[in-house]
DNA sequence: TGCTAATACATAAGTTATTTATGTATATTT
DNA sequence: AAATATACATAAATAACTTATGTATTAGCA
């Protein structure tokens, strides 16, 4: 596991680009996607997922509708056409932001380095 | 400007790699360097850089000494020992993080792309 | 059949790293 | 002389999360 602020940030990006190639995903399988995907070292815990697929809905970024499995409910989330410009943003930003940490990192590696 | 949530998170580690390549800094050097490098894409503010400064001072990564150049004093920063190690794992742990990152993302590109 | 764990949603209080605002003082530029 | 840049500092407000708690259904196991 990434120490906790590290992942601060980067989690609207995450569900955002995930709904973007998934279609529709509900909020538990996000969770439960991601830890896969990173061999558990991103856990999005649900106190944080929950408020940020509401808060995401609610500015326009996410549809949703609900599901019945039996008596159990799955809201599915996908993106809006305002949602895929947002993803591609945030995607976008976060690519950029990372090649600037790494040549923050890495000019300061090869001076060392020689 | 990246959006400030994004950069949250890396202000120790920057602040750690750059005592690690220079030596010693003094805090407004910090800031002015971090704008330089990153063409204004990160703008680290004093309010923010300070209490950093001091919280890794107090947990025993920074010693400080002060240069007084005429009347105006600075305060400059470099790493102990303990500094040096919390360098390495800090700049460590953001290099797995933003791998990871790209992992996720860069998959989600690929199975789209075809 | 009863117990535990997993699935699936939700919210609320507390934490913490920042932002924003403010303050002091010296040095430089216009 | 006034405005800007240098250089430090702190405190209140904000926002994104963590931690804790709650409800309910389903699956697995002894």
């Amino acid at each position: 596991m990434y120490s906790s602020e590290l992942i601060k940030g980067t989690l609207k990006t995450i569900v955002l680009n995930l709904l973007k190639e998934n279609g529709k995903m509900y909020g538990y399988e996000i969770t439960q996607r991601v830890k896969e995907l990173t061999d558990g070292k991103i856990q999005i815990t649900e106190g944080a997922l929950y408020p940020t697929l509401h808060s995401l809905e609610k500015s326009g970024e996410l549809d949703t509708h609900k599901e019945y499995m039996g008596k159990r409910v799955r809201k599915y989330y996908s993106l809006t056409k305002q949602g895929h410009l947002t993803a591609n943003q945030k995607v976008n930003e976060l690519t950029d932001f990372m090649n600037t940490m790494k040549f923050l990192l890495d000019l300061e590696a090869r001076t060392s380095n020689g």
